[in-house]
DNA sequence: AATGAATGAGGATTCATTCAT
DNA sequence: CATGAATGAATCCTCATTCAT
């Protein structure tokens, strides 16, 4: 009766479906739990989608969307080398550490993506994007090195039921960064400061 | 009305649990589809578990167990260094990548745990295991670098779409073993040096 | 978007319910299914009828004068009795034989009308023009029954799993029609003989 | 809570569904409104049927097969030609004409029969002993035409709006019989004239 | 005049769990 | 000890219809 007329509903209903997840995982989220998140109408869910798979899919898109920019963001700022390491050593330590949301939300999609190619296609670009945002300041197989050392000490750092310091941390990205950077010279893309040290 | 006396029957149940999970998610673990995967009357599911919660605890109990052994005999097998690096990369490279069972409920394993601490305790103990084997060849801080690298290598080589050489793979474990290798000698078999164990 | 006026728009609709019926029966016969299969927006369907047992009624209406134009359509053709009868085997044989849709219309619509009086008044009209199409050649009583043989081997011969000859068609047809044909004179056409008539 | 163990529960079920399939349709036959009628929790309607197309087929099955246990009692009882006759008559005028429930049920089977190939094995299997029945007192082809002429008047006066009187029935009847009658002697009761089976 | 948006009731089905046997 | 029978809650989704535009 009241609200009929309601444009940003359906932005509402994926918002609150990354809620739903978030509180009660993919298992748990049913039509029913975010219609009543989003305070909407039961029947509204397949009026504004064409089934919860979809919704599913939207709301993970987003959100993987919503993570890559923001790791760009982060990247971004960073306009030298050792604030490219210093900004990895953030993202790493902070970003997700500090909001389970994102946590639960990303494994919730790992594993959707381990079963379903659409979702694997999401990651795939996510992926895409958190490498470029690293390749302007690191060399390609660095980029790809950092991000992957990032992806497993943030999923461990997370799921362990010790705190982690923020040693190891500092020490791995030095050892990926390092290691190979004499040799060849790092590629001028978005042009680095030369100095290397840290 | 066949097998009334079944000693294994629970035994059988957790694997089929397993089964479905790769199959259909936690999402769609029911007990109708674990006692058919089974082959057992539906009555037998909550006869031999609480609720559909244990069977879930012990599943992924049993599952994160195998998969520490697993990495443990990988890693035992390894006397040298060498062989210790040769093991790493096979783990990172085939025995994930050979198994899409594994990798899903591997996932399934981590969204469940990043929102329930009884399952992040199983994580932990299956972490600490494979610290604990990398430790018989490495440095406590490396093994935990190199675990963290296998983890995020892992994920992003089985969550990509397009396929990765094994080059990366072998540039990243040598970044990291090589860097801090040369000052701090290698920890004999079976005794890590304690100054760096956690 | 494209079509706003579009007159012949009811007509479509009123074709598309048979389609729809004819598919999927009456039971399957829904607002929403209909509007796709005329390729109307959804909210045409109440704007152009009161409800679903409208768009039913008129979908009957126009199938039943449809098939009983075709039937007088047969009969007139036909201008001796011998060529009557031919009409009459063909009809049975052939038309409903090979249009899958009509017979499937014809049983939904009796359906209805076993239950429903506005439908009973449809095959009411219906047989009446079949019987004043058969009295162009046979007496009142002889074109009844004609009818009611037509109609009963139709259906049996449509819902038996295993083919009919046309020999009991032509035999049943040839009882009805020779047994009583040759003491009362055959009606000349348009006028059934007076003694006859109900 | 009450009623836990009720052996008769299918059985009732399935009866219900006939009642419901009487007064609302195929179309108005949900699980909603059976479970009602048959007194049981929804929840039962799926547990004794696979879904609600099993559960139609069985109440049309049940019907079908009550039915043709009928028209064979009715037609048993008949030992003389003469019998017979009378029989068939009272079988077209009385037996339909007196139960809406079956005229219904009938033509919503033959509704289903006509777009789905079990329901139309259910009308043959009806068909076939019918047509058994009837051949105890007729040569083949009569039987064949009788069916047929039956089920065509049952449906014509039943569908009309205005009452037919017996005498068409009767006529149609000694039409069908008298013709081939004379020449070919009527087979003895069990063993129809091996040269006139089909 | 026409329709896209919206919704509450009801559709079939699946669920975890209980319980009598 | 084990299970088949049973059920009420909840699942996703479709429905006819309403209504603001």
């Amino acid at each position: 009766m009241a609200r009929r007329h309601d444009p940003e509903r359906r932005d509402r209903i994926i918002d609150a479906c990354l809620d739903v997840i978030a509180e009660h995982g993919v298992a748990g989220a049913s039509h029913r739990r975010v219609a009543a998140a989003a305070d909407v109408p039961l029947g509204s869910m397949t009026y504004h989608f064409e089934g919860i798979d979809e919704l599913l899919y939207l709301a993970f898109e987003r959100f993987s969307i919503q993570e890559a920019a923001h790791f760009e963001r982060r990247m971004h700022a960073a306009t030298t080398f050792e604030e490219a390491i210093e900004a990895m050593l953030r993202i790493t330590t902070e970003d997700v550490f500090d909001s389970q949301r994102d946590l639960i939300l990303t494994h919730e999609l790992y594993a959707l993506a381990a079963r379903r190619p659409e979702f694997r296609e999401l990651c795939h670009r996510w992926m895409g994007r958190s490498r470029a945002a690293l390749e302007r300041q690191f060399d390609a197989r660095t980029a790809r090195i950092l991000d992957a050392l990032n992806e497993g000490l943030t999923t461990q750092r997370a799921l362990d039921t010790q705190p982690w310091g923020t040693a190891v941390v500092v020490d791995a990205i030095q050892r990926v960064t390092r290691s190979r950077q004499p040799p060849s010279p790092r590629p001028d893309d978005g042009s680095p400061s030369p100095a290397q040290s840290r």
